[in-house]
RNA sequence: GCCCAGAUAGCUCAGUCGGUAGAGCAGGGGAUUGAAAAUCCCCGUGUCGGCAGUUCGAUUCUGUCUCUGGGCA
């Protein structure tokens, strides 16, 4: 215990989407002396507010986030830069007597965050970009086989298929002339120098689950989700091969407003999308050590969070 | 009412020159090191619409019935 009450104490609350992360936060917000720091990839974007359900101007008002509203839709974000932007964001949160509450469901974010990070080249645009149209004109098993004369070890860890990672991996050896393989090899342990409770909340049933999912992204329309996505679209210099028109939803209606389907069916691939994102922020969340699973539809959900809070000597009276 | 085309996995369909069947999507499981709401890997038994007939054997051929499209009245 002593050495557990030496470090200061984090939250880190994580679920799937659409499972109530944000409503529990809130109501934590509300009570104790705690604050918000934002582990999402989504929301990060500015004018991305409906379909990354981003707290509205009354909830920020009521709970400050911190890291949403970072970037143009037209930059990128990385897992890298948020370690950094949310150790200072823990630091000055602490700093002031409260306790940092991490909200989110990017998984690599929080792992991040948990295991640290190599020392790594930031990706280059043009070098990204002529990897990216040479994997398409000679198909990414062609540059698996590349990678595997530059890093076979590398290689030898990634499907030939695995576009994305044989990329970035290509991309490290053109920028810094090591192979990722042996960068990984230098990486030092940088334990978090907190101590960590960790929460995930979601529904028992996968089925209650979908059906928020479903709920929600029809209210996200209501509310106006495809002539936000159209004012990104009209601007002209967005395209889909950017993360921020990837997002789950974003991506869906742009197709739409390609011509490639219909309303209807962009509302059904839309939620099915979102139901898939979800089931790989569980399989994080299966692995995850230490974690607290909490029941979204727990009558009392912030009693039950408080009391794993408590025992971990979080917000108790001693502490 | 008549003619034609369909009826096969949750959905859309392919197929079996007669030996009980397989793709895509959905769904499930997994991976995850600066794009991660991304990217990738694995998982397919279902009265082959019902009933009869032919046959050693019918989901496949024949008849009939039901249903769904389309056409003609």
């Amino acid at each position: 215990m002593t050495m557990i009450r030496e470090l200061p104490p984090a939250i880190f609350l994580m679920g799937p989407t659409a499972s109530g992360k944000t409503a529990l936060a809130l109501e934590l917000v509300d009570k104790y002396p705690c604050e918000i720091i934002s582990v999402d990839s989504a929301l990060v974007y500015k004018g991305m507010d409906i379909g990354t359900a981003k707290p509205d101007a009354d909830m920020l008002q009521r709970a400050p986030h911190r890291l949403i509203d970072l970037i143009d839709p037209a930059d990128s974000y990385s897992a890298a830069t948020f370690r950094e932007d949310a150790l200072r964001e823990m630091a000055d949160i602490t700093a002031c007597g409260k306790v940092p509450l991490l909200v989110g469901g990017t998984m690599m974010y929080f792992k991040f965050l948990r295991d640290g990070a190599a020392q790594l080249p930031q990706s280059v645009p043009e070098v990204r970009e002529r990897l990216l149209a040479e994997g398409l004109q000679h198909g990414w098993p062609a540059m698996h086989a590349r990678l595997a004369g530059i890093d076979p070890e590398s290689a030898a860890r990634l499907k030939p298929m695995d576009s994305q990672r044989i990329q970035r991996a290509l991309e490290v050896w053109e920028i810094s002339g090591k192979t990722l393989s042996q960068l990984w090899a230098e990486q030092k342990t940088e334990p978090l120098p907190y101590h960590v409770v960790n929460l995930a909340v979601c529904p028992a049933q996968r089925s209650v689950l979908h059906e928020r999912i479903a709920l929600r992204f029809r209210q996200m329309v209501t509310q106006g989700f495809v002539d936000e996505v159209r004012s990104l679209y009209a601007r002209g210099d967005l395209d889909v091969n950017m993360p921020s028109v990837r997002c789950v939803g974003y991506r869906q209606v742009w197709d739409y407003l390609d011509g490639k389907y219909e309303y209807e069916e962009m509302i059904e691939r839309g939620i099915i999308a979102t139901r898939q994102l979800a089931k790989r922020q569980i399989t994080w969340l299966r692995s995850w050590p230490d974690l607290h699973w909490l029941d979204t539809d727990d009558s009392n959900l912030l009693q039950s969070a408080l009391k794993i809070l408590h025992a971990n000597a979080i917000f108790d009276a001693s502490s």
